[in-house]
DNA sequence: GATGAATGAGTGTTCATTCAT
DNA sequence: TATGAATGAACACTCATTCAT
């Protein structure tokens, strides 16, 4: 059994994520205007029927341009967590993030409405790298758990239910740091310091590519596109 | 000349606002699936052909749900306003606040992309109330300005450029305060204090109804629909 | 028994013509495009309902305005007729009048397409009028004509037959002089006279309503609008 | 450069003459009725969307109907023009009888009306070919001509506007004989012979397809589709 | 695999007609 | 009688999806 792709692979996914593009790119330029499969394949510059040779249904390439946002949305926050080291921090940080991000990302949500396609899909931490922060905390003695899937598989949980909860506004923004808090604890953090944890202020949000300066004076983007 | 509303009007508007709830709820709560005239007149229990007397387009209706909205962002806004006196402390309140929710109101965000009219709407503070505000800070000799209509001109239209350059990422999130700053320094405000009044925590974004007790501990919204 | 229009009546018979002259209107000023009741209404300055008192369906306006047509047609009809005295000539001169007018009158032909209702209406002499034409030769001795109103039955059956077949194309157009020749030996002209009075010239279409001088050297028409 | 019409040019034409047929022969066929475009595309024995594949508007299968019935009468035109070899013949001809068809002829100006087109078609001779007989009579002598395209296009935009005024009532009818006078004294014809070839008999309005024997007593269409 | 012609369910919109006031 | 709000059948048009080439 051969794993490489073939050449063959290679260009088929070469030609999907031209379509995924296509889509993207049409429905931020086109500000959420109605957007036809005809208009993606134009924009790929392919035949209309190919659209159907990589995509079952045109939301499927709507959830592919989620998988894309949610990729970006990954990239930040692994930019974010890089130069942290203390797994309670990691895991403060991230959680932080990811819950704010799940409320707040403007883009996510937009699209979200558009493609109609709410309600499915929660901005979320990956999985593995939920388990692996917890499993790096237990082993190096920062966390008390006993097992790590099944905390990951609690934490996981309680995060997916805390997004919904305060997206309908059942629960107040502030449950996101009260829910960092809680899953600090139920690591095995002593509360002080989750609290203290819970408290330090977060990296901004919808972090800009590349701002080299982002001193007080400085609220321009020193982006030039 | 009778400017007396007749039994016909007030039928009028009764219809008519019979269908823009329903327009309304059919939004929000089927998350943004997609919806037919047909749907909305069916809430609304009204024949189909009936939506067209009051509607010349689907996205009338859509205009008007906005038109709703913002009607509710002004209330909240009016709830923050309220216990205002200062008017230097007014401008810097409302002006954050408008620019922070031009930014971050996700009902008002999602409900744009999902309508399709992205891009044709800013949620910005009543023209006339901005002109009032001024107006007493002038005369009150708080401010100093000489032309009042002027002023507020240029204001207005410094507030739609700064709301479209943040929302397009080409400013930073902290140009917000600094537009503030600007504005307070613009109407006579020494430096100092504009800063200072810039930096003053603002209310609560996208307020609950009537949570009476916001207390750090209670992060359950109190509110029981 | 009263047989006086009362001043209701007279208030009846005004508002309806004011629908008919708005509808007719409308139709030339637009040069055919769609008109709906309402824009008939709107342009007689009265409410969508009222055309309902006057008309049970939209079509039934249109017939009026064809009937306006044809009282047109009449008048000219009247203005050709009216030096001539020989009945023989009158038949004549009416019967090619009228079979021609079938054939070519635009206004008629093109209003009656765009409303729908070709076929159902010929351009034709008033009954009655062809009835007397006859009764008049017969009395002056001038036709053999035994039973007037067989005649006129007989005579009007054939017009009207010809005027499809001419329009169907299944008869020439030279068939209109020759149907009027064979109507004038049946009411007992001789062959060589009828052939002469079918040959005389025809007075022109569709008549200019008032071109004082139709003179060769004169192709303007003096309307001045 | 492959300039042939593939094989899926060549059933694309074969498709969007079946739809054009099928609009044609229902409004004449039905006298005009409202005829729906699920109507054409049953007679056609397409799917309805078919139709939209040809055609961006319903209109505009009507424009393609009139484009035939143009094509119809150009064939009509040549037919008349056959026997002709004298330039200033075939002038005065071509012009006495484009400018009576555009006037007369009935299943033009009804199509207009019921289609709704009015106004912005004229029933006229091939612009190049009204060039060419120019062109002829030029090289021949027979005309006096300096420069063949600017006369053209004076007579062109003459035609044009008579046709249009005559349609309006603000030009008699004679001024079709006229104008053509007119045109063949630009051309250098002396008046006496453009007068004697402005008089002469046209041919018969809408001939019949092949009628051999016109002769005056044979006032039926020997035709029988 | 790539293509685009064919398709028809779905939807926005029009408008003749009804009817309560 | 005059009115115009209410209505739904009808229709133009869109577009996701299928399928033969």
């Amino acid at each position: 059994m051969n794993n490489e792709p073939s050449r063959l692979d290679l260009k088929r996914e070469k030609t999907r994520s031209t379509l995924v593009l296509a889509a993207k790119q049409l429905v931020f330029e086109r500000e959420y205007q109605k957007i036809s499969i005809q208009d993606i394949t134009d924009k790929a510059q392919l035949g209309l029927g190919t659209f159907y040779n990589y995509f079952e249904t045109k939301n499927d390439v709507y959830k592919a341009v989620l998988e894309e946002l949610k990729a970006k949305f990954n990239q930040e926050l692994d930019g974010i967590r890089a130069p942290l080291v203390d797994p309670a921090t990691i895991i403060s940080v991230t959680t932080q993030y990811c819950l704010r991000e799940a409320q707040d990302n403007r883009e996510w949500h937009e699209f979200l409405a558009f493609s109609g396609l709410k309600g499915e899909y929660i901005l979320r931490q990956d999985e593995k790298q939920c388990r692996n922060d917890i499993e790096k905390g237990a082993s190096s003695g920062r966390f008390k758990v006993q097992d790590v899937d099944f905390t990951t598989q609690l934490i996981i949980g309680m995060l997916n239910h805390v997004t919904r909860e305060i997206a309908e506004k059942r629960l107040k923004r502030s449950a996101m740091a009260e829910t960092t808090r809680h899953i600090l604890r139920m690591l095995g953090i002593p509360d002080p310091v989750a609290k203290a944890l819970t408290q330090a202020p977060l990296p901004p949000m919808a972090a800009p590519k590349k701002s080299s300066s982002d001193a007080d004076s400085a609220f321009i983007h020193s982006a030039s596109h």
